[in-house]
DNA sequence: CGGTAATAGTTGATTTTGTAACTAACAAGG
DNA sequence: CCTTGTTAGTTACAAAATCAACTATTACCG
């Protein structure tokens, strides 16, 4: 009974991680927004693309968890700007492989390393060793299977 | 060196932080959305001012870091659904206060409920005493003083 | 006072997302 | 083959977020 009529917003945990995950993107969304005027789908596209390489619009949906129209107008864009290159499978021509330019490459290079930059600056506001443990809940939590 | 060539998306903490900060906002959604019609914002507001009670558009803003076009928004959906009453400020007639009618209390008392419910279901997925460091990590990455 | 700046909140224009419907290509069963 | 169903990806339209400009009111300061 007391257990639930002193529960409050402030413990109420999705509210807890979207603020955190709001935190944290709009700081980070500088780098790949000023540097290369990308949006977060196009920045979830590319890292995509650069850590598991050559793959189609389809297998980065099921990864990621983004939605094949967020997927289609990102990738729209990448390759626009030449980040991204398609090739159409010519055993099933529906789908497209689709890969990074050398372009994409150095662009992907470049904010991973601010990426990791960024995470360590994240994880300094955490105490030894919480960090590892914070990915670890947060894996569970995304019901990402590792 | 291998620090940062071994980093990875899947351990970035903003992509993990935005993975299951989405993944429980989805979830939770359905009870405001399905029971009583409510956007996120809107279900915020109400959320916040149930929580602490009559405060100004602008002082949610602060609390809950929401734009005030937002919650401009958001209230005007409460205040027509008579979720929400607004009392001008007869000091500062610039100011309204808002607080919750009984009907926005009922809907209030009824999603707390719900949150409650729905918190120990995420709780349950991690270890013994984890959610409780969780909840700590999360509102240092959030800002949030406590 | 009178003018300029600041604040509370709203509105409108533009961009981005979400949902559903669509085209094109393949697959499987008769 | 031909119908039916499925999958890859795109497009169209509605919903929502973002950003800037706006109104109304108060505060500051000469």
């Amino acid at each position: 009974m007391t257990e639930k009529d002193d529960f409050t917003l402030q413990d109420f945990l999705p509210y807890l991680l979207n603020r955190a995950a709001e935190e944290s993107s709009l700081e980070f969304q500088q780098h790949y927004k000023n540097r290369y005027g990308m949006l977060r789908n196009e920045w979830r596209v590319l890292f995509h693309l650069g850590n598991y390489g050559r793959m189609t619009a389809t297998e980065i949906g099921q990864r990621a968890k983004i939605h094949k129209t967020k997927i289609s107008r990102a990738v729209a864009k990448l390759a626009e700007r030449r980040f991204v290159v398609r090739n159409r499978d010519e055993q099933d021509r529906r789908a497209e492989h689709l890969e990074l330019t050398p372009q994409g490459e150095a662009a992907y290079r470049d904010l991973r390393e601010q990426a990791a930059i960024y995470d360590c600056q994240l994880a300094s506001r955490l105490s030894e060793g919480e960090s590892e443990a914070l990915r670890h809940m947060l894996r569970k939590l995304a019901g990402i299977d590792q």
